[in-house]
DNA sequence: TGATGGCTTGATATTTTATAACATACAGGG
DNA sequence: CCCTGTATGTTATAAAATATCAAGCCATCA
C-alpha cells in the first residue's frame, strides 16, 4: 500500500465494486454521486479533505455545495467504505470495507502516506483499556504520526 | 476525577500551581493570561471549546479576539498542561502535567466527561503497533468513546 | 395513470473553528 | 534610555461544517 510503485487504479476498482456489491447487499443505494466521491476519495493513498473533493467534483461542471460533498461523504463513512482522520479533518478508503470496524492508523508526516492498521490485537486492547477505566466500549480513534518506511529509506 | 462530588477547587488550584512551578523550572513565561486560560479549561473535567474559553475570558471586559486565546492554548498544549481532543475540536486540563506526555483519552457520550489514561503498557502497544508497520514512532492520539460508570449506574 | 411518500440532491445562508498579517505593549540586558 | 525578543491586541479572512428549505427522482399503490 505504502508502496509508490503499485497500480493504483486496481486499488480504486475494487474499492468502488466492493462498495457497490456492499450496497446490493445491504440494501442502501450507491448512487453516482456517492460512487464519484468514493472514487475521489480513493484517487490517493492520501487523506483527503472534503473541499478537495468539492473542488474535484466541481471541474467542468457547475460548483457543488458543501452539503453535496458533506452527505455523500456521511454515507461512505456510515456504510465504512470511507474513514474520517480527525487529526487533519480529512478522509480515506477503507482497506477492508467488508467488515465494518474503526479505523486506527498510521499517518506518515513526509508523505502523508496513510496505513490502516486491521490488527484484532490492537483493537481488543483498546477495547481493555475502556472497560479497565469503567467504561462501556462505543468507538475509538486511533491515529498514529511518524515517519513511514519509504521516507526513511 | 469522573466522582461528581469531589471539591473541583482542588483540581484547578492543583493544576495551575504545578504550571506554575514547571514554568519556573523551564524558565518559560506563565503569564496572567495564560494562567486565566489554564484556569477556563480547567474550570470543568470536560472537554471546553476555543471559542468557549473565550466567551467566558470576555465577560465583563472588552471582547478578547481569537488569536489570543488559540495562541495562549497553542503554549499549554505545546508545555504539556492542556490536551485537545480532536475528536471534539476541544481541550482538557492535562492530569499529569509533570510528564510531557500524549494525551490518551475515555470520553463519555453520556455526560462528556473525560478521564485521561496514563497506562505506559497502553503506550508500549501503541508504540509497537508503529514499529511493526514500518513506522517510526512521533506521537500519537486515542480517543475512546463510551459511557462512564457514572452514568451507567 | 397519477397521486403519495421517502430518499436524494440542489441551493442559499450561516455557523463554527482556526489562522494570517501587522501593530502595539512590555520585560530584560546593555 | 535604547534595543531586542516575546507576548498580546486588532483586523481581516480562511477553512470546515451545518441548518434550512426547495426540487428531483423513483417505487408503490389507489
Ligand atoms: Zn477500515
Ligand atoms: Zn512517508
Ligand atoms: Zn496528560
Ligand atoms: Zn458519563
Amino acid at each position: 500500500m505504502l508502496n509508490n510503485k503499485h497500480d493504483h487504479s486496481v486499488c480504486v476498482e475494487t474499492a468502488l465494486e466492493s462498495a457497490q456489491k456492499i450496497c446490493e447487499e445491504r440494501e442502501t443505494r450507491f448512487t453516482p454521486l456517492r460512487r464519484r466521491v468514493l472514487e475521489l476519495v480513493w484517487s490517493k493513498h492520501e487523506p483527503i479533505t472534503a473541499y478537495e473533493v468539492l473542488d474535484m467534483l466541481s471541474e467542468g461542471k457547475k460548483r457543488v455545495a458543501p452539503p453535496t460533498v458533506y452527505r455523500a461523504l456521511d454515507f461512505l463513512v456510515e456504510e465504512g467504505f470511507v474513514h474520517r482522520i480527525e487529526s487533519l479533518n480529512s478522509f480515506v478508503g477503507c482497506s477492508d470495507p467488508a467488515h465494518k470496524h474503526q479505523g486506527h492508523f498510521m499517518i506518515c508526516t513526509k508523505c502523508s502516506n496513510v496505513t490502516e492498521m486491521n490488527e484484532q490485537s490492537l483493537h481488543n486492547v483498546i477495547e481493555n483499556a475502556a472497560k479497565e477505566n469503567g467504561y462501556s466500549y462505543e468507538n475509538s480513534i486511533l491515529e498514529i504520526a511518524g515517519v513511514c518506511e519509504n521516507c526513511r529509506a
